[in-house]
DNA sequence: ATAGATATTATGTACAAACATAATAATTTT
DNA sequence: AAAATTATTATGTTTGTACATAATATCTAT
């Protein structure tokens, strides 16, 4: 076995079993509809108790990840993009694009004073400059989306830092600041005059309007994005298990 | 006491458990902040093993409706609405209305063949019939959004269910299905001629789309649900953690 | 009085052991 | 060959038991 529990780290067993079960999920041929090995065999295998394990099981099964079928076995649900490291992206719903191959173009990195809303929700005075990054997702002849960024002070990027890396990564490998939380609000509106120019489409056709308010472990606020998607680029996916 | 279990009953005690703490939970004192009754007490006092309430307050905890500290005891989340049957809804990510009144009505319900798309969801062939329901919702001079709904034959639904009810309480309580999974998409578009004339707007006006498709534990499918919503009126709300 | 030691309390972790049950596979009977 | 019966398998339910640990309360010695 690959995976094994160690009995004298004080990281309860159950949670070292929860930890084994992830590496399992991201497994090629789990996420192809085999079975995960019966609660029996590798409770024996982890050397662990059947119960212990199913503390680990039932809690991935809250989470949508497991599905448990009697007799049937378990196996790692359809769509259960797991993978701890990438888990953010694929669960942040990122906007899914219709197989268009795309790219950024039209950069901007600026500071910019808050606004009241800003300055409340990163919790900053109004005088406090805030790092903006703007830019357009698409082809040159077409864009497709409209991005704008606001980055709390705290965070430490400035306009040196290589934003056509993914973002998250940046936040996280060069300023140590890791997204853990967002919430989004999605909406449509009709394209206002800026808008309809940067994506090339007639005032007042339907946009897709997403808010992004992200935090970090201690739901500190990070950042604030929001994106502006032409209509029929973009569909929005979201998956939920009760 | 008045909540009690019954153990010659075929409901596992630790489902009956925690139907018994949903609504503990919903009573008032225990939304001040109060601690509910400690671990071995409740279990004494219930008859059941320690074990097995801790698995029922294990799905509260995990489902953020109670709060577990060391020593301290458990109390009820802050803000924990609880009420089983509004879980799913909350959980779904349903539209979010800002603060105005609203009801169902123009409710439509008939049998329809399927499309071809139809057909594929719901693994059926095309002659077979499938119940349509459609209705429109918000105040009869201001409607904000039309929904139509496709239910697999299976489930049972007719035009004689009462549509009125909360829809999955009704497909739970009355047919006996339980809605596990769902799939939403979400995009924006202009609005077509029917759609405009149901909601009152301009044909082209921004409108947000929302297919959702819903399967049973099993993850046999049970619903395909469209909804067109005025723009403006709603935002969707997702949050998620990593 | 106050710092430090000690007890108490409620959750946290972990095991072993049974029996129940649903879905399938294997076998037997018609 | 089809239908009915039986066995098997893996999850589902439940209990009893024991010790660990964190936070608080109580007591004790300075």
């Amino acid at each position: 076995m690959r995976y094994s529990i160690d009995h004298t780290s004080a990281v309860p067993l159950h949670v070292q079993a929860e930890n084994l079960l992830r590496q399992l999920i991201a497994e090629e041929q789990y996420q192809n509809g085999k079975n995960i090995p019966n609660e029996v065999d590798l409770a024996e295998m982890l050397g662990i108790s059947r119960t212990t394990l199913r503390i680990a099981i039932n809690k991935l099964v809250f989470e949508g990840l497991l599905i448990r079928k009697k007799r049937a076995g378990t196996k790692v649900a359809p769509g259960a993009v797991s993978s701890k490291s990438n888990n953010w992206l694929s669960f942040s719903q990122e906007m899914q694009l219709r197989g268009i191959p795309i790219r950024n173009f039209e950069l901007h990195v600026s500071w910019e004073l808050p606004d009241k809303n800003l300055a409340s929700f990163f919790n900053i005075s109004l005088d406090t400059p805030l790092l903006k990054m703007q830019r357009l997702r698409g082809r040159p002849e077409e864009p497709f989306v409209l991005f704008i960024s606001y980055f709390h002070p705290r965070v430490g990027v400035t306009p040196d830092d290589d934003f056509k890396r993914p973002l998250y990564e940046l936040l996280e490998q060069e300023h140590g600041t890791i997204a853990a939380l967002s919430k989004e609000e999605i909406s449509a509106i009709g394209a206002t005059e800026l808008i309809a120019t940067k994506l090339s489409v007639q005032e007042g056709s339907p946009i897709l309007f997403r808010k992004r308010y992200v935090y970090d472990q201690a739901e500190r606020p990070i950042e604030y994005n929001i994106g502006y998607y032409k209509a029929d680029s973009f569909v929005y996916t979201v998956e939920s298990t009760r």
